[in-house]
DNA sequence: GAAAACGGAAACCGATCGGTTTACTGTGAG
DNA sequence: CTCACAGTAAACCGATCGGTTTCCGTTTTC
């Protein structure tokens, strides 16, 4: 059961997934009833709820990645790797009750840069960006830092659609991308020679 | 001075802009406060706070995209008049203070995709896509529909990139557009034969 | 078995939330 | 002059905000 993990885990997934669902302004009160914790013993596991969104969000990011990356044990090539991004992605807006990429909303509702959890933030878009870019290495693309950061934006580009028009993407995103993908000249099954 | 507007108009006006600076979890004491207006007035201007969200979104509308659209005097191709969106998307980035989309992130604050806000986000997004589509048609791009879906998700993927890393893109999203446009053999000075 | 630490329930704090109401001021129309 | 209206200021409502504190039961530790 939920009261099996200790208070610091139960807190912090209820965080996750409270403050995806809700937004970071959902109060500290309905959070710690949904955690089954105190607020005392929140109070001294975080030093403020600021604290508690910035650390959910990082707390967040391993399953994240894991459910957007192929794995290593994946060993097509680099474009097709890449592109799987995308199409789960495109499963986890069908599937529904998605909100956008977690990262990203929080920055925006947090509006200030320098909160910490806007900190977690930036740093995880920029793991998202650097898969792309050992992807595309591998691949030999010709400028793979640019090519990565415009992948980078097509992924949040079609959060961004899913989130406004609460709808299916219809591989709009995968499309997108092997569009860029095409255009620099990074081709299926291709890997760098060396 | 401000009090010369009437109370309604002082009041979008404000709304406008502390919704997007502080986020839609403003209160209406300081909303009321800042326009200078009695919430009596408020109330009786507007059903509720939802509402005002709403209009204020939709008021910002046609300065927000004569800010970003080039104007019909404008007579260049429309692949120059497509990446000027994005070279003004630019410059707001780099000119400090810019969130990101005001649709977007009023979207993704209100979570809830059937609150007035958000549709009037839903259809302020559509009229961007609209724009593109016009110009994608005019050029005699092959399947207009679809591109300009993908440029709408471009710009998107530039705000969000704005709002996470709080940097100057650096011409990352007309750069990318025009590689979008290129792959789809929208070339510069292009108009459709008629 | 005693002592100490852990942690939940709930009261409490001042402030603010969205929304309503009362009281008062200015202003324009008849 | 008077009446009606528009609008502000401010009190008020119950609920909730982030955060602290008190109380008490349970578990661990020696």
């Amino acid at each position: 059961m939920s009261t099996s993990a200790t208070p610091r885990e139960r807190l912090l997934d209820a965080a996750g997934e409270l403050f995806y669902r809700d937004g970071v302004n959902i109060g500290v009160d309905a959070l710690c009833k949904a955690a089954g914790v105190s607020k005392k013993s929140m109070y001294q596991l975080f030093r403020s709820k600021d604290e508690l969104i910035a650390e959910s969000l990082a707390s967040r990011g391993p399953a994240y990645q894991l459910l957007l990356h192929p794995g290593p044990e994946d060993d097509r090539s680099p474009r097709e790797r890449i592109l799987t991004v995308f199409e789960r992605q495109d499963e986890l807006v069908a599937s529904g009750n998605y909100l956008g990429c977690p990262y990203v909303s929080t920055a925006v509702e947090l509006k200030n840069p320098e909160h910490p959890g806007s900190v977690v933030a930036r740093h995880f878009k920029q793991q998202l960006t650097d898969f792309f870019h050992r992807e595309l290495v591998k691949a030999g693309a010709e400028d793979p830092s640019t090519l990565a950061i415009q992948l980078t934006m097509v992924f949040d580009g079609a959060n961004a659609r899913a989130v406004v028009r609460a709808q299916p993407l219809g591989g709009i995103g995968a499309v997108t991308a092997a569009a860029l993908l095409d255009a620099a000249g990074v081709h299926a099954g291709e890997f760098a020679l060396n």
